[in-house]
DNA sequence: CAGTATCCTACGTGATACTG
DNA sequence: CAGTATCACGTAGGATACTG
């Protein structure tokens, strides 16, 4: 039958994945976060199809998280909009627990450094609202106000319940 | 043909997304770390096929991001392992994106509380390696030790390359 | 309860050829 | 170059029945 689509679940983890979670569209976005802007760069650099490629992009647009407009070059080009450049912390989330967890050989395959002093930035990290850093039982979920608002629901204990 | 496999690409976005970026993996996750344990609860709660969820779970088990034991009720219960709860911040960054960017009508569907005094913890953010925050476009990517050490390479120029 | 075993379908993907 | 169109195919996913 058909598979389920996450879009209607009302979890804002599913709903960011109904968009970002599709094979192959965190890999585009790295792209573009990476400098590549064209479709054939980015075609070349994934391996991907091109109508792949082509759907990505469609509803990457769609979505507001990319914007395609003709490039000084005459080509066009895709860029991230503000939407789309805050999904950075995802990134990076990712990337960092790749590298210490699915390790190269050779340590870190990539540094994120600050542009103005050249110095790595901080490991993505949860922190309280006073700043200080925070284990992942240290912390709770608690239903906000859209909690359950449409129909769908989502049980909703504690976040990491430390027994 | 056989779709590609993210697996052998050397980068730690593609490594990280060939373990968490299955259809349903991360939801999975998200219910672990919710208090879920078991089996019907996950099928249950996610309204998953049994085959899948007992195929997710046993890749996950596989890679060390759960635990299966048999708990107290006799049952057999999966918890996160350590490099589990480390998955996280990238659970917090996706849901923080949602709840910004595909909003339900009545807000925040999920609030993170810090145990301790119950405040809201602060929103996923990059910062510089003396706590600054930074912006989207105020870093940069350099190749580390690891980058390109086996043989695909991914290119690598600047992250976010303001024009 | 916690799965395993089958069957079936449709979707995601890759390859290739074609268009402006 | 930047896609669109078409086709073929494997497999992920759903449903259901069965097992310890």
């Amino acid at each position: 039958m058909k598979h389920k689509d996450f879009d209607h679940i009302n979890c804002s983890l599913a709903q960011t994945l109904s968009v970002i979670g599709e094979h192959w569209t965190l890999l585009i976005i790295r792209d573009v976060f990476m400098g590549l802007r064209r479709f054939g760069e980015l075609q070349k650099d994934l391996g991907i199809a091109k109508n792949i490629l082509s759907e990505r992009l469609k509803r990457l647009v769609a979505e507001q998280i990319l914007e395609k407009e003709k490039g000084e070059s005459g080509f066009y080009e895709y860029r991230l909009t503000e939407k789309g450049l805050a999904l950075q912390p995802i990134l990076l989330a990712c990337v960092h627990w790749g590298d210490n967890y699915r390790p190269s050989a050779n340590g870190a395959r990539v540094v994120f450094v600050d542009r103005k002093d050249y110095l790595p930035i901080q490991a993505m990290s949860v922190r309280s609202h006073d700043g200080r850093l925070l284990n992942p039982k240290d912390i709770r979920a608690k239903r906000g106000p859209g909690f359950s608002s449409d129909n769908s629901d989502t049980p909703l204990q504690s976040w990491t319940t430390a027994d």
